[in-house]
RNA sequence: GCGCGAUUAGCUCAGUGGUAGAGCACUUGCUUCACACGCAAGGGGUCGCUGGUUCGAUACCAGCAUCGCGCACCA
């Protein structure tokens, strides 16, 4: 074996061992294995996205799940995809040729658009996959998906055939949210809504019946005032009700409109008077629906005002129209006051620019299966990590609203219906309308809508439609998704809904056509500061920097260490620092091992637990106590949990401590010893490296290969068990010992470095013990106290002034004397001041009668055996300050 | 307004009905034969506030405060 760099290198080895899984074949699914199955769908990302760290914390998460359930020997299916993001794309496509060639969509047509747009998805399109594969992600990319496949869209459209046919997609003029930006209709998910400052307009309009007599309205939109068709006041509001029936001038686009009394106007708001506006209102249209009114559009598609009798607001932007709308109003003496006034505006998710609710014709899904998909989480044949979404995902179920399904976009999966050209002419007729995946068979006299499907309507299938039919027989349903809360209702519930509604399952039964039976949601990743990430701050790190800067399996095991709970993560790099120096440090201890000669197989070896050293039991019994722990927190998804517990083990049980001791015995003369340890180390280290697999593939690869512990790829070694330890007499017993072991250095340690004696100063200590055991454990001792020399003596009565502690083996001290008196008498200070508090709080309890009573008796029993302890403690530090002086 | 979550060391976060923890940051000593991306030692906390349950509460319960998120909203 040639000797290890001091430092791992993680650019040499992350992509060489990825190439050899992928010419192994290692990640693809068999359908047809007699092993259990393992599937988790990959939630796709956009096509022309980018890896972000939001993907590299659900990724990891996947294939950290996959890479374990690999080794615990089940068939695993990753599938990973993408989605054509209907929207974003088409967005991010027409902004690039209006750069480039200052040109619309409408410029090009819809087919020369298209054509661009697979332009667009060729160049920029999947680099977001060949990024997952740098993080190391195990995905079966044989199956890999995409929402536009043809067999895919051909599923959509099919299920918008089959949902029409049912009865549950209609078309209608509803109220919708309009995005004026992206000139499209959106779903009331896509909208959120955000406080802003604006202000409140209050307007006369003056009352036609009485001349001079005006009735006063507060509006925060005075650039709809044209598209008014009445006033309403609450029936029960006396100050209106000798206007109801008369009627009011609408001061712009002036024209009588009636004075109304509704329910839904609230008197106590402002005058109390509501100006309706049916069309741009969701509120107004339903009272102009009670009421039967007019309604009267003045907003073109882009969010310019449509209103040719108002000249100089025509034609412009909603924005600039509500200032321009005010000062006529000013001029025309209608506007009284403005007040500054903070509401509420929805915005889109897409444009982030005010939706317009508008009367729009479109197409609408009412859910299927909600009772059902409600059932199926309530009653747990879906769990869901952390349990409290549970209660969010039926909120949304249970006040679920119709969904707006069509998109004014050219980019996505085509509306399968078409509309008779003639028909289509007469005014006030609805048009005739056929819907099929097939065209009509006469399609001439035919015309199909334009529009295309929300993109959330072909992602909702994803659970099942991008399996074959054997793919799904062997893995649906998938046995956990992993996602980020924010789309609990886009993506999560819909699949839910999709799969009791379609039945992909293998029989009828609900449990065998939910889409997956566990759902995990991660955290939300924001900076520093605790901002969400996002691109317009700028403070989304790039994964890819950080990979080559700390390697995948550093960024992966730096992430997932202070990952998810459930709690939103704050993200530092200085943590995936951490990730990195870990990984150095599994890397060092393993460059120990190797320079000590060839390693046992340790993969499945046996450990001869007779002759095993107290430290080797301790590590031993550590590891079995870390496995029980990893096992525990995995079930829970607490994927931080296991990081830390695998951490800890590392670092602190088996490098801090068992190493150090154990290398009294490899630099030791007794091969028999020397031999029986490093079989320890060798055991211990193939399951560090089993254990912490999932998290970091690649370098527990190339150490599982370079130590030689199995001939094959760690990926399917066996998973790691603990130890029965048989033939060991008396574990806890031997437990103690080390332990108390380990404290005495600790104390002695402190003694030096309180002492303010240099810690590479060779240094002699003599513990005064009656312990039987521990002459033997001498030489790890001194070792571990990096001392020139221990003595052990149980007769021993240090010297006035030479710096003495108490351990649990006994005293120690140290053999010369304290150079500063002075530092030494603070220091027994402080050592007595802290043993007399301990001891206090100890007395007290002890004192207290229900205590002694009503304590269970070995909690009182612990506080006497302390007491006992520290009084004895303290009474030879006091002897010690006593011999000071 | 309704619901959910959080509040523990300077920072990020674990945690438990009985003695408060980690990493980073900080102070000190050390290039000791795996590792300075390291080793060793240390300082630092009334566990948000107020009640209740209990022999005992940071932990369980209730209320409050602050922050965050989701849903619904009055123009």
């Amino acid at each position: 074996m040639a000797e290890l760099p001091k430092r791992y290198d993680p650019k040499a080895v992350e992509p060489k061992w990825y190439q050899r899984w992928i010419d192994d074949h290692d990640f693809v699914a068999n359908s047809k294995s007699s092993k259990p199955p393992f599937s988790i769908v990959m939630p796709p990302p956009n096509v022309t996205g980018v890896l972000t760290l939001g993907h590299v914390l659900n990724d990891t998460i996947q294939d950290i799940l996959c890479r374990r359930a690999r080794m615990q020997g089940f068939e695993v299916l990753w599938l990973p995809g993408m989605d054509h993001a209907g929207i974003g794309t088409q967005t991010a496509v027409e902004k690039y040729l209006r750069r480039t060639e200052n040109k619309t969509r409408h410029d090009f047509g819809r087919e020369e658009f298209l054509r661009r747009v697979l332009e667009w998805q060729d160049k920029h399109g999947g680099i977001i996959i060949e990024q997952l594969k740098r993080l190391g992600c195990s995905c079966d990319w044989s199956r890999q998906r995409y929402t536009l496949d043809e067999g895919y869209a051909h599923a959509v459209q099919s299920v918008f055939v089959d949902l029409y046919n049912k009865g549950l997609i209609y078309r209608g003029r509803r109220m919708i949210n309009w995005d004026p930006a992206a000139q499209t209709a959106l779903s009331d998910e896509e909208v959120v809504s955000k406080p802003q400052k604006g202000k409140l307009y209050f307007v006369q309009y003056e009352i036609a019946e009485e001349a001079g007599r005006f009735l006063e309205v507060a509006t925060t939109r005075p650039e709809t005032i044209m598209a008014d068709t009445a006033m309403a006041f609450h029936p029960g509001d006396t100050r209106y009700v000798n206007l109801l029936g008369k009627h009011v001038w609408r001061p712009l686009a002036r024209e009588k409109i009636p004075i109304i009394a509704d329910e839904a106007i609230d008197p106590e708001f402002a005058t109390g008077v509501l100006k309706v506006t049916p069309a741009h209102d969701s509120v107004d249209f339903e009272i102009g629906q009670r009421h039967d009114l007019p309604i009267i559009d003045v907003l073109h598609p882009d969010g310019r005002i449509n209103c040719p009798t108002e000249l100089e607001l025509n034609g412009l932007d909603r924005f600039k129209a509500r200032e321009k709308a005010a000062e006529l109003l000013q001029t025309r003496g209608a506007l009284t006051k403005t007040e500054a006034y903070e509401n509420n505006v929805g915005f889109s998710d897409r444009s982030d620019v005010p939706i317009e609710p508008r009367i729009s014709e479109q197409w609408f899904l009412r859910y299927p299966k909600t009772n059902e998909a409600l059932a199926v989480v309530r009653n747990h044949l879906i769990r869901v990590f952390p349990a409290h979404w549970e209660k969010v995902y039926a909120q949304w179920l249970e006040n679920i609203r119709d969904w707006c399904i069509s998109r004014q976009v050219w980019w996505g999966h085509r509306i399968p219906a078409w509309y008779r050209k003639q028909k289509a002419e007469g005014r006030g007729q609805r048009s005739e309308i056929y819907v099929g995946v097939e065209p009509p068979p006469d399609p001439d006299n035919w015309v199909q809508d334009p529009d295309t499907l929300d993109t959330w309507f072909s992602s909702w299938l994803w659970a099942y439609e991008t399996m074959d039919e054997e793919t799904q027989k062997k893995f649906y349903p998938t046995s956990v998704l992993v996602t980020a809360p924010d789309i609990i209702f886009f993506w999560v519930a819909r699949m839910i809904i999709a799969g009791l509604e379609f039945r992909p399952g293998k029989s009828d039964r609900d449990e065998d056509n939910i889409p997956f039976r566990h759902v995990y949601f991660t955290g939300l990743i924001r900076d520093k500061r605790g901002r969400k990430m996002s691109k317009s701050l700028g403070n989304s790190p790039d994964p890819l920097e950080l990979i080559d800067k700390y390697g995948a399996d550093g960024l992966r095991f730096g992430l997932m260490r202070i990952a998810p709970s459930g709690q939103d993560i704050r993200y530092d790099e200085k943590q995936i620092e951490e990730g990195r120096n870990f990984a150095t440090k599994l890397w060092n201890v393993a460059r120990l091992r190797q320079m000590h000669g060839e390693t046992s197989n340790a993969f499945g070896a046996k450990i001869d637990d007779k002759h095993l050293s107290i430290y080797a039991i301790e590590v031993l019994s550590r590891l079995n106590e870390t496995i029980d722990a990893v096992d525990a927190a995995y079930r829970d998804y607490q994927f931080n949990a296991v990081a830390q517990h695998l951490y800890d083990f590392v670092w602190s049980d088996y490098c801090d401590w068992f190493v150090e001791a154990a290398k009294t015995e490899i630099f030791g003369d007794d091969d028999a010893r020397k031999k029986s340890t490093l079989a320890t180390m060798d055991f211990v280290l193939s399951a560090i490296l089993r254990l912490l697999h999932p998290f970091m593939p690649h370098i527990t690869e190339e150490l599982w290969s370079l130590l030689g512990f199995g001939k094959t790829s760690i990926q399917f070694a066996a998973p790691v068990q603990k130890i029965a330890l048989d033939n060991v007499t008396d574990v806890p017993g031997k437990r103690e010992l080390v332990s108390a072991i380990y404290r005495t250095v600790q104390t002695g340690r402190n003694l030096r470095a309180e002492s303010k004696l240099q810690s590479n100063r060779g240094i002699g200590f003599i513990l005064c013990s009656n312990e039987k055991l521990i002459s033997e454990q001498l030489p790890a001792i001194t070792r571990l106290l990096n001392a020139e020399e221990v003595k052990l003596d149980g007769e021993y009565q240090a010297p006035a002034g030479n710096p003495v502690a108490v351990t649990p083996l006994g005293e120690i001290s140290l053999a010369i004397a304290a150079a500063d008196k002075e530092r030494e008498r603070e220091r027994l200070a402080k050592e007595i001041a802290r043993i007399e508090n301990e001891l206090r709080t100890a007395e007290e309890k002890l004192k207290n009668k229900s205590f002694v009573e009503r304590a269970p008796a070995e909690v009182v029993d612990e506080h006497r055996t302390r007491l006992k302890n520290l009084s004895a403690q303290l009474a030879r530090l006091k002897q010690a300050r006593e011999d000071l002086n």
